[in-house]
DNA sequence: GATGAATGAGTTTTCATTCAT
DNA sequence: GATGAATGAAAACTCATTCAT
């Protein structure tokens, strides 16, 4: 029938899509943006050049849509996560487990996504930059309210402004999973949240 | 006589060395690695691009020399800075407000310096990287020390493996001043060190 | 029946075809050859690339027979022209009007046909080139057996080799319809013929 | 000496340039713009792409030099040929054969030249087409003036436009001397410029 | 018979590096 | 010892043409 002829051109597109962009995942992941070229690309994807440019208007629409759909993903996974809880408590610990968990499965995108929320791709790219923060911010706004809440709750202890809490609670997860990505078997990801949270929430639990 | 008139060959080569680095290191940092060209680099310095091939084998010989350089006095000025006080909490205070010195005094050599510790550069230069994080672990060691001493002298609760203190206020700081380095009226550094202190040792301290 | 069927698919056909030649037509005049891609043509004819390759061998034979078709069509009408009237001064007033109207009726076709027949396209396609030539050729043959009778029967002087005039009569129509073409306002094309023939042809007359 | 060192630099510099455009200008007037590569433009020069690149921003810069250095170098002798002889008869005659003698000393830049100024370059380069007309307008009012003067005098009839006469003086030697490039032997551009100055002129002189 | 997705050769341009002066 | 002109490899991107559906 033809009403499935036409999800199925559909569906083959973002199949060879979705190839092309897990080629260009793993190269840029591995070399960086400069040093892989389309050629590399196209033929790790086993299309022909040209093909690529069907799909992306140029090498920097290609990275950048790499870039934008994971860490729109990465963002929607982690706000769900504080999100599905009740207890404050509850909802940093299982930001703390599914940051881990996200890490873990996607270590090349990693690298790229932290390569471009942190300052390091020099701006040559300025609004996927800023598209990227500006998702980015919606969550650690999110992350902050549950610090807010849980303080007027009276379940943390007024320590500091929440937002400059949640900033601290990313960058030392953020610091662990490194440390983890370097070394597995040395630093190994905290099995437990509290480990983590511990270091950050302390503070603000007892006292 | 001979003796002195070497010297100030040396001394001349060494300035003209600087040069070329500081030349080199306002463009990388505000172009990126991939978009500076080495006749740029020459041109900003004054020299002939040949005369800076006689001072650097070629254009990754100079970009490590100068991130290299950088890192080494960065860990320096660090180590100093939880060397000179005798109480661990003092280092502790030290630590964060000469790195808010040292990070302000050096913005532009802190994005590359980010760029490299943070994984940004894909390890398109292995050894480098290796080089580096060499060197700043060693600093993390003598961070993870003063956690380790206070600990013992019971200054500070036993909360957590006094390394991963160490990541973790290393992480904070460069977060907080990441902030700044962003938006420098909305979230300044803090005066105080205690504000960002509070947040990784209040745990600690307090219970 | 079958004898009208097959007819019908034909004159379907030349139809397809001419809305083809239509939209190259248009496309070439306004951006030349070489920045025309087949898929803008296909796309302005509304066909598929791959039935444009049904219609013309390349994209060659697709402007040859662009510029062959309305070359042919001109010569023809501009050889009717100095065949109707019977006077040959009257021929030679009918051949400015006619080539004015040809020319104001047809102006993105000019501008290739000039392109060709001056020399512009660089022998790139010589043999068309030669072609429209052999073609043109005979109707300069005709015009200049114009001014033979004309100087046999004693109309004109014996001035020039009567091709020669033909050439001249030529070049100037052309050039007059070039000015008009950049700026009609301030060069309109003459409404009499006999301000273009008398500056070639007054010699001829009077004297 | 140092005085005669540094010219020995720029000529060399001029000489270089002169051997590349004189390459490109070979190339193009025989293929045509769109079918010469930079590649062969370098390789005919026997320099390397890059060398090509130092003296040019890019192809069209290069070929926008050719075409402009040249057009400039036409007009400047045609301007003089009108210039130098006192009497108008004199100057047109003097016109017509240094036409003849710059177009046969220059029949690849000729090619190139028309192809320019006789709107079969589609105008892609609109820029170029606009600075050759402005230049070139100059000389064709500087050509009416010589009819308009001859005229006042006395000289010629006031049979036209002095500038529709310039106009059409102008493109009858072209249209003889691209005859007698096709066929030099079946059609010599005429020893005598009276031949053409007759067709056109005639009708001012006698009567 | 029509379609248009896929192909990949070919083009322009940049820039690290060398070496004759 | 310094210079910077010359080099050419390498990369992004386009588009005429084919052919499976």
């Amino acid at each position: 029938m033809d009403n499935t002829k036409i999800p199925r051109r559909e569906r083959e597109k973002l199949r060879q899509r979705q190839e092309m962009l897990s080629a260009a995942l793993e190269l840029f992941s591995e070399k960086g943006y400069h040093n892989v070229a389309m050629g590399e690309i196209a033929e790790k994807a086993e299309f022909a050049i040209g093909t690529l440019y069907k799909f992306f208007r140029n090498k920097e629409d290609l990275y950048k849509s790499l870039i934008l759909e994971q860490a729109e993903k990465f963002d929607r996974e982690l706000t769900l996560a504080i999100t599905e809880p009740q207890d404050e408590i509850e909802k940093l610990r299982n930001f703390v487990t599914v940051k881990g968990e996200v890490f873990s499965e996607n270590i090349s995108m990693i690298r790229l996504y932290f390569a471009e929320t942190r300052g390091a791709s020099f701006n040559i790219m300025a609004d996927l930059d800023s598209q990227i923060r500006k998702r980015h911010e919606q969550f650690l706004k999110a992350l902050a309210s549950v610090f807010e809440k849980g303080i007027k709750k009276g379940r943390f202890q007024n320590i500091a402004d929440p937002y400059y809490l949640a900033i601290a609670l990313e960058s030392i997860t953020n610091a662990f999973l490194f440390l983890w990505l370097e070394a597995p078997e040395i630093h190994p990801y905290p099995k437990s949240p509290d480990t983590i949270l511990n270091i950050v929430v302390k503070g603000l639990l007892e006292s």
